[in-house]
DNA sequence: GCAGATCGTTTACTAGGTTAACAATTATCG
DNA sequence: CGATAATTGTTAACCTAGTAAACGATCTGC
């Protein structure tokens, strides 16, 4: 036997050395993780999950938007917007009002309540985000920002 | 008729004065939803996937793993990571292996094909990251590097 | 030697998407 | 004009990646 302890039968390697460490794929999806986490926590049980705040934000924010304009701009497919916008309408934050100038299309119109729940969505989520990137300070978190929007610009 | 385009019921707001743009969630989703398209199509239809790849990458570089220790560091439950053992120990890359000293537990020890598999990958991710920070500049990747880890050490 | 922890596993469930098809409607163009 | 193509919202079936709870087997600490 040798004087290694029982329990570590694993070595443990520095961080630094491990391949996965030095991806940002890696890291980027590990933050990720950790922010919606964080994020499920601060709105709670029956808030808004992060897909239903972010087309809220949309919904509120841009007059006139069609589910197939909301969707390219959530970048994602318009059957998938259906349940968040089912949502959405069930709670009552939205109506879907129909267009004279094309029968296809409703119009997403925010109603008052909708956009009070929004307003107070966005103070938690304000909260989370300092929360979170306590350890930045205001020049690494716009860096931050940045960066990332850098990355979206390449792909999408 | 105005001379206002039919198709644009809605009015296109500056991306810089939506709430959503100015959050680090947000930026940070769409960018991971990115990257992982990318990471996806360059591993080609029955290339290792990222988890998978993450989890052989520790076998590799781990020795005498269990799979306990390996779901710790990936920060998954023991439960969820039976399927990514399984595929792996399918695709020939590992084997569990019996450990008198405590036989509740199998060790995991990569294979020679599992090895190469492992570099072969991690060529491909390389290429992959490269392409998609094309845009930043080394200092730029240290930097998102770094203050992903900042995010990570703040919630793990 | 017994109570409690840990290991790998199965099962059932959830979130958050995708693709393919559909009827209704609108746009395009010979 | 009229045929053909494109778009809209929707449903249905499916997929990926995880979680939570329970289980028998095994190990640890007192």
């Amino acid at each position: 036997m040798t004087g290694m302890p029982r329990k570590a039968l694993a070595t443990e390697a520095e961080p630094s050395e491990m391949a996965l460490e030095s991806l940002v794929g890696y890291n980027l999806k590990r933050a990720y993780v950790i922010l919606q986490n964080d994020y499920r926590a601060v709105m709670g049980e029956h808030g808004l999950s992060p897909r239903v705040f972010s087309a809220l934000t949309f919904v509120v924010e841009t007059p006139n938007l069609t589910q197939s304009d909301l969707a390219r701009r959530l970048g994602i497919e318009r059957s998938g917007l259906v349940a968040i916008v089912d949502e959405l309408e069930g709670r009552g934050y939205l109506r879907r009002v129909a267009v004279p100038q094309d029968r296809r299309v409703q119009a997403l119109s925010p109603t008052d309540a909708g956009v009070q729940a929004y307003e107070a969505a966005l103070t938690l989520v304000h909260a989370h985000e300092d929360r979170m990137l306590q350890t930045l300070d205001a020049g690494e978190r716009d860096q931050l920002l940045h960066l990332l929007k850098k990355i979206r610009e390449t792909g999408e």
